[in-house]
Order: structure tokens, then C-alpha cells, then sequence
DNA sequence: ATAGGGTTAG
């Protein structure tokens, strides 16, 4: 045996090394008996995990001058290995260093120091002892391999598995495995198949760990197909192959074909573990399987599966999706070792319920247990202050991220940037955008998304073009954002525009691109064309889905098309029969009443299969709607019987219902039941329908009365009502005292003259309309999202009118006086 | 070989 002087060991190992060769182990203890029941000895001890014991006896047999063999070193060496000991595993490779060249060149002790290395993740040693074998075989490129796939050096792994095969040594079912999880990982399928091709040649594919491998490498390259081809030709499935291809399903967003799957592989009687369980808690809180998340949680207590930590998240990361929140609370209470995951999910799953303070109280609870927030934990937080608008809260989250130097997570920035413009501070938003170095697309998407919600849409395309041309092209959610926004500021033909660019730069609308084109336009007041854009998307293949038709819905009642809603409903009968929800039956109800069919709106809501307050509410309205006072009356009574609780809508639609039928005893009963029975406040639309009601039955001192003694200050509609009623009785005063409280409240309100234009729009003056307009545009007020505008046909091109309130009717000359003083104002 | 939490669009 060639002899090499030591100090050719890398000198970067984490021990020195002695220089003094030994030589001991060249007396002729072989023939010592007891050497090899030294062997068995170690040999179990190592089994049972006892290495330190182990190690203790070759010290001792070293003391009595026995031969050590390399099997006993193997051995331990394997110990450490069971027991990821890299420690004890380095005192070892010590000895055998001092042990001299006869050890440190045996071909088997040196694999086995590559393996040891490689399975404790200390990928470096390991390379420096691999690159020095003379023989590197099957086992110690497999080691290589391993570790460099669970590190995730997933190229590196598959580098490795192209020069094994050049070097002919041939990758056995151990190998395969990992380089499918490396391909997998990448999401290369091509290699992937690559690889497939080779395990068929070397016929490798009837081993279940081969075949589940490559399963899963197909599923999570997305190309589900292959998946099952190759499931489905694994001669003896095991669970993991049944598991594997499960995951493949829920992380392609197929939850109901991995249900199927869960229930075919019960009736093949394959005992399902927790990853069974937990990957169908994943599909069913995906989709929002109520029924069948509960029977996972049921088969996974029926077969005795464990509570561990995952299976918990999973049971909780469901519960808290479909709101069961008293369910996620048990299975918490049940959990052992909670970690800060268990903590997050719960207190994520308060805040979608809108329980903020609960949440806020488990954090506390979670700080007294000694764990730390992480960014999951403070984005969560985050969100809650921009679902209730708490900038203050929002704000001392962020500083605690400050704080805690949290600013590179860009989730976290993204859910700051959220914050501040769901709490309507743009600019903060743009500020955190500006500061965060590394953007990914969704957060310029959430800076779209901001722009969006406030119509903004000069500023939303400043940007698009801005990230053009630094080189981050638009996704389809960034296009849908471009032109919500364009459609809440009203700029219709530019939307329709960018939806066409967008199908011409390659990205094709998907469902929502559809629907934010349909509901743009029925806010737009072009109902028709919503119309139109639903059956174009039905052509392009895809299916609406419960919030398109819901929109569908209202176009028709805008419309007052019964021949289309009809349509409509035939579709939900026939399409969405299990998505039937709470929103359809609503509109439905709606748009039979909106298109003068109230005996079918009455009929859906007899067969209703919700009992919630907004199905009361629509059809309360639909009888306000015919001047049904009494069915409106009998209907606002009987919710006390169900169980609910009326809000201001019901009272809105009860009193409206009133004012139709002109009832002003009715009224008031209405109006002070409202504090006395339910103890709730009235608003200030509350008070305009009371007061509208005062108004026009020439009662206006009563009505003035009602508004001085409101805690509200009065708005536009209440004002004209009374300038109405003023008009009648020749009260001027009254007028210019109105007139300033108008200018007072709010001057910047764009619904001010909004309202005054409207009133211009009744009496047919489109000249005073474009004035209005053109105030409008010198203060640099814009029209409120959602209001809605009408093209005046025959009139010159541009000029738009406010669609006008029905009963508003004002005095010309009265119009006149109102904006005199506006205009006096801006002087 | 397989499994858990937070961000963007109607």
C-alpha cells in the first residue's frame, strides 16, 4: 500500500491531526478472541444509539492492545450517522487519522467518512474527502448527491448525476430519488424525463420508492398527467406513492381530483398517515370543503394518527379558512408543543373573522410563552389594521418591524404598503414602495392595487409604464389593476382599450379580468355591455362564477330586463346549483323586483335556502320598490321571529317604504322603535328619508326641527329636499340658510355638486350641467367611484350628465341661487 | 420519496 505523508490531510478539517504514526495494530492480535465479541458489543451499542459507549470500548481495546478493525470503525461511523452525531462522527475520523494510512486508505472506511459527512449536512468536509477517493462507487456519489439535494444544491445534485453516468457509474434506486426531487425542486421536467427515460432503461421503474419519486417530480413540474400515468403503473402502491401524487394535486389547485384520490385510495384500504390527512385539510381549506376537511379530521382520530405539530396546523390552517373559529380553538387547546406557527394561525384565523381584539390578545398570550413574533405574525397583524382601517394600530406595527429590523421581509412591506392605503394614506404607501430595494411583482402590484381602489388612475399608469421600463413586465393581475382603475375613474373606453392591449401583449383575461370589465360597466351605467362581456368570456371558454353572475344579476335589474335575468337564472340553475349562495339569492330577489316580475322575486325568496338579513333586505326593498307598505311592514316584523337582528339597510328599505307610500305615522314608529326596541342609532340617511318625508308632505319646519336635532351635519339630498319644499311655500330665507350650511359642511365634497348638477340634469339644463363640470374640474374634484354617469344622447360629444335622483326636483331659479353662493365661495 | 403559517386583482 502506497504510503502518503500526513500532512496531505486537508488541513482545514476541524481537528488536528496527529503525525506520529502508530503502530500497534500490527501486532498479531487478530487471532485474540475477544476481538470479535468487542465487535458485537459496539455493534449493538451503536444500533441502540449508545455511541459514546461504543466509542468507550474501543478505547478500551486500544488500552488492551487489540486489533481494531475497520468494521468497528464502519459501525460507529454508521452510530453517528443514525444519530446525525457529527461530533462523536469527528472524533472517530480523529483516530483513524492517528490510526495511519493502513485505515485512512481503506476504500471502505473512506466511502463510509464521505457518507457520515454528507448525511450530517457538513457538505464541505464531505466534497474534500470525496474529491480525494480514488474509488468513489455507487454509495459515495449517492452520498454527494443527497446532500447537496437537501441542502437544496439542487444543480449541483444533478451536475452530480451526469458525471456519475459519464463515468459510468450507474445511479441505483437510492440515487434516483434525489435527482427526481432535485428536477422537481427546479421544476425542470425536461431533465426530469430525462431521467425517466434512464430508470426505464436501467429497470428501475417497479421500485415503489422510484416510481413515487418520479410522481412526485411530475407534480411538482405541474404536468399532473404524467403523474398519475406513472402512479398508475406502480405495480404495489404504498401510501407515500398515494400521498405523493395527493400533493401533486393541491399544489396545482386540482383539490377535488386529490379528494378523489383520498377516497379512491380508502376504498383500495390503504391505511392513510398524517401526511394523507394533512394534504387533504389543505385541499378541502382550499376549497372550501366544510364537509370534507370535518370527515379528515374524523379518519385521521378514527385511525389513532398522532397530533403532532403539522397535522395540528393543518386541522387549525382549515378550521380557521372556513371560519369554524370554535373548532381551530379546540384542536389549539389540544396542541402540545405549540411553535409560532400553531400561534399564527390562530391569531390569523381571529383576524378573518374580524376578531382584532382576540387577536391582539393571543399575541400577548403567545409573548408570556416566551415565543417571538416573526414576519408571519406581524403581517398578520398588519392586515388586521388595514381590514379596520386602524392606521394608528397599522403604525405601531410597523415601528415594532423597524424595531425588530424586519424592513428587507418584501411580505411584510407588501402588507405596510396594503395598510396605508386601505386606511387611505397613498402616499405612505408610495413612501414604503419607494424604500424597499428589492422588488418583487406583487409589490408593485399592491402599489396598483392602491391606485386602483382610489381611482387614481394617471398615477396608475405612470407606474405601469415605470415598470415597463425597468424591465418587470405586467402580469395579468397587474393589467386587471390598470384597468379597475381606469373603470372607477370612469374612463370607460381607455378600460375597454387596455383590456384589448392586454390580450395583445400575449396575457389573456382570466375570470376576474372579466368580471372587473362587466362590473365597471354596470357602475358606469353602460349595463348592456356588462352583458356583452359575459358572453364573450363564456365563449372564450370560462365559466363565471357566483360573483359574475351576481353581477350579471344587477345588470339585468339596471336594465330592467327580465328576458336576460331570466336567462341568467336559467344558468344558475343549470351551472351553479352547489354554489347557490346567500349574494345569488339576494340579487335574484332583487332583479325580479328591479325588472317587474314581484310575484317571482316573492317566489325565490319563499324558496330560499339562507335565512340571512340580506334576502330580508332585498325584499323589504322590492315591496318599498311597489309600494307594498303593509308586506314591507309584516316582513320588518317577522325578523325578530327568525332570530335576526335588523341593520340600518332593513331600516333604510322600511322607512323608503314609507316615503313611497307616503305614511308618516308609520314613519316614526319605524324611527323611534329603532332606538327604543333595538338600540341602535339612526344615520344620517335615516334622518334624509324622515326629513324627505317631512318635506314633501309641506311639513318644513318639522323637518328642519329633525335636522338641527340630529347629531349629524346634513347632507346634499336633505338640503334639496327641503329647498324642494321651501320652493312651495316661497320660504327664500330658508333657502340661503340651507344653501350655507351646504358650503359649510363640506365645500370640497364632490357629491355637493354632484347633487346640484343632478338636479340641473331633471330640469333639462345641460348648459348649468357642463358649468358644474367645469367648477368640478377647477378644484380639482373628481366623481366618486361607484357614482354614475349617463351619455345624453344627441348632445355634443363628451358632455356628460349625472344620472339623476328620481324624485329630485328643484326650482331652476333655486339651482341658481345654490350655485351663485358656490361661486361665490371659490372667489 | 410524501406533510404546516403571512402579501396583490372582481
Amino acid at each position: 500500500m502506497a504510503s502518503l505523508p500526513f500532512n496531505t490531510i486537508p488541513i482545514n478539517l476541524p481537528f488536528s491531526v496527529s503525525t506520529k504514526p502508530s503502530s500497534k495494530h500490527h501486532d498479531d492480535q487478530a487471532l485474540n478472541p475477544s476481538s470479535s465479541s468487542y465487535f458485537h458489543r459496539v455493534s449493538s451499542l451503536c444500533k441502540n444509539g449508545e455511541i459514546k459507549e461504543a466509542l468507550s470500548l474501543v478505547t478500551e481495546m486500544d488500552f488492551r492492545n487489540l486489533r481494531i478493525g475497520p468494521e468497528i470503525y464502519g459501525e460507529i461511523l454508521q452510530g453517528c450517522v443514525y444519530e446525525r452525531d457529527l461530533c462523536t462522527g469527528k472524533q472517530i475520523h480523529a483516530r483513524i487519522l492517528k490510526n495511519g494510512d493502513f485505515y485512512a486508505k481503506n476504500e471502505y472506511i473512506e466511502t463510509k467518512l464521505v457518507i457520515f459527512y454528507a448525511k450530517c449536512d457538513a457538505l464541505e468536509i464531505a466534497e474534500v474527502l470525496f474529491t480525494k477517493l480514488r474509488v468513489r462507487n455507487v454509495f459515495s456519489w449517492a452520498a454527494i448527491i443527497g446532500v447537496k439535494c437537501r441542502i437544496g444544491l439542487c444543480e449541483g445534485a444533478l451536475m452530480g448525476f451526469v458525471e456519475m453516468l459519464e463515468n459510468e457509474i450507474f445511479p441505483d434506486n437510492f440515487v434516483v430519488p434525489n435527482v427526481c426531487k432535485a428536477c422537481g425542486a427546479l421544476q425542470w421536467s425536461r431533465f426530469g424525463r430525462g431521467v425517466h427515460g434512464y430508470v426505464v432503461k436501467a429497470g428501475l421503474e417497479d421500485s415503489v420508492f422510484v416510481a413515487s419519486s418520479l410522481a412526485d417530480m411530475y407534480g411538482k413540474c405541474g404536468v399532473l398527467d404524467d403523474a398519475r400515468k406513472v402512479f398508475d403503473e406502480i405495480p404495489e402502491r404504498n401510501v407515500v406513492a398515494w400521498n405523493a401524487l395527493m400533493v401533486g394535486y393541491v399544489q396545482n389547485g386540482m383539490n377535488e381530483e386529490a379528494i378523489r384520490l383520498f377516497s379512491d385510495m380508502r376504498k383500495e384500504g390503504v391505511e392513510p398517515t398524517r401526511v394523507t390527512v394533512s394534504t387533504c385539510l389543505s385541499a378541502s381549506a382550499n376549497m372550501g370543503g366544510i364537509e370534507e376537511g370535518k370527515q379528515s379530521h374524523a379518519i385521521a382520530i378514527v385511525n389513532g394518527l398522532e397530533l403532532d405539530n403539522i397535522l395540528g396546523t393543518s386541522l387549525l390552517n382549515f378550521y380557521c379558512k372556513v371560519g369554524l373559529i370554535e373548532y381551530a380553538e379546540m384542536v389549539f387547546d389540544r396542541m402540545v408543543d405549540k411553535d409560532v406557527v400553531t400561534w399564527n394561525l390562530i391569531i390569523s384565523g381571529y383576524v378573518q373573522q374580524g376578531l382584532v381584539e382576540d387577536a391582539i390578545y393571543m399575541c400577548q398570550l403567545m409573548r408570556l410563552e416566551n415565543l417571538k413574533y416573526d414576519c408571519v405574525t406581524l403581517a398578520t397583524l398588519m392586515s388586521a389594521a388595514a381590514r379596520t382601517q386602524n392606521l394608528k394600530f397599522g403604525k405601531e406595527v410597523q415601528c415594532y418591524c423597524i424595531r425588530h429590523s424586519f424592513e428587507s421581509d418584501i411580505v411584510l412591506a407588501s402588507t405596510v404598503m396594503d395598510m396605508y392605503a386601505k386606511c387611505g394614506s397613498i402616499v405612505d404607501a408610495k413612501k414604503v414602495f419607494d424604500s424597499t430595494v428589492e422588488k418583487d411583482l406583487i409589490l408593485w402590484n399592491t402599489l396598483h392595487a392602491a391606485y386602483a381602489e382610489s381611482g387614481l388612475s394617471g398615477e396608475a399608469l405612470r407606474l405601469f409604464y415605470g415598470m415597463q421600463l425597468e424591465g418587470v413586465p405586467p402580469n395579468v393581475i397587474t393589467w386587471n389593476l390598470i384597468i379597475l382603475s381606469l373603470l372607477r375613474n370612469g374612463e370607460v373606453n381607455e378600460a375597454k382599450e387596455m383590456f384589448l392591449q392586454m390580450q395583445s401583449s400575449g396575457i389573456s383575461p382570466n375570470l376576474i379580468s372579466w368580471t372587473t370589465m362587466m362590473n365597471g360597466m354596470v357602475q358606469n351605467g353602460c349595463s348592456e355591455e356588462a352583458i356583452l362581456f359575459l358572453r364573450r368570456m363564456q365563449e372564450s371558454g370560462l365559466r363565471p362564477n357566483a360573483f359574475s353572475i351576481t353581477v350579471a344579476l344587477s345588470a339585468s335589474a339596471n336594465l330592467a330586463s327580465l328576458h336576460i335575468g331570466r336567462s341568467i337564472h336559467g344558468y344558475i340553475i343549470r351551472n351553479l346549483q352547489h354554489s347557490f349562495s346567500v349574494s345569488i339569492e339576494t340579487s335574484l330577489v332583487d332583479m325580479y323586483a328591479k325588472c317587474g316580475d314581484i310575484n317571482k322575486a316573492e317566489k325565490v325568496f319563499g324558496s330560499k335556502l339562507y335565512s340571512e338579513l340580506p334576502l330580508y333586505n332585498a325584499m323589504i326593498s322590492a315591496y318599498a320598490l311597489y309600494g307594498n307598505l303593509k308586506e314591507a311592514i309584516a316582513l320588518y316584523r317577522s325578523l325578530e321571529g327568525v332570530g335576526l337582528k335588523p341593520d340600518n339597510i332593513t331600516i333604510t328599505n322600511v322607512l323608503s317604504a314609507c316615503n313611497h307610500a307616503g305614511d308618516i305615522n308609520q314613519a316614526f314608529e319605524i324611527f323611534t322603535d329603532m332606538v327604543s326596541k333595538h338600540s341602535t342609532k339612526p344615520c344620517l340617511e335615516h334622518y334624509g328619508l324622515m326629513v324627505d318625508l317631512l318635506a314633501s308632505a309641506g311639513e318644513t319646519d318639522k323637518a328642519l326641527r329633525l335636522i338641527e336635532e340630529m347629531p349629524y351635519k346634513p347632507d346634499a339630498r336633505m338640503i334639496q329636499s327641503l329647498v324642494a319644499s321651501c320652493n312651495k311655500q316661497h320660504k327664500t330665507e330658508l333657502v340661503d340658510y340651507l344653501s350655507k350650511q351646504l358650503l359649510e359642511s363640506e365645500p370640497e365634497n364632490s357629491g355637493n355638486y354632484v347633487t346640484i348638477a343632478n338636479a340641473y340634469a331633471v330640469e333639462g339644463s345641460w348648459d348649468e350641467v357642463v358649468k358644474m363640470r367645469e367648477i368640478m374640474k377647477a378644484k380639482g374634484l373628481k366623481k366618486k367611484p361607484g357614482c354614475s354617469w349617463i351619455q345624453i344622447k344627441g348632445e355634443e360629444e363628451g358632455v356628460h350628465v349625472f344620472v339623476a335622483n328620481d324624485k329630485t326636483h328643484i326650482r331652476i331659479n333655486e339651482i341658481q341661487r345654490i350655485l351663485a353662493l358656490l361661486l361665490y365661495d371659490m372667489c
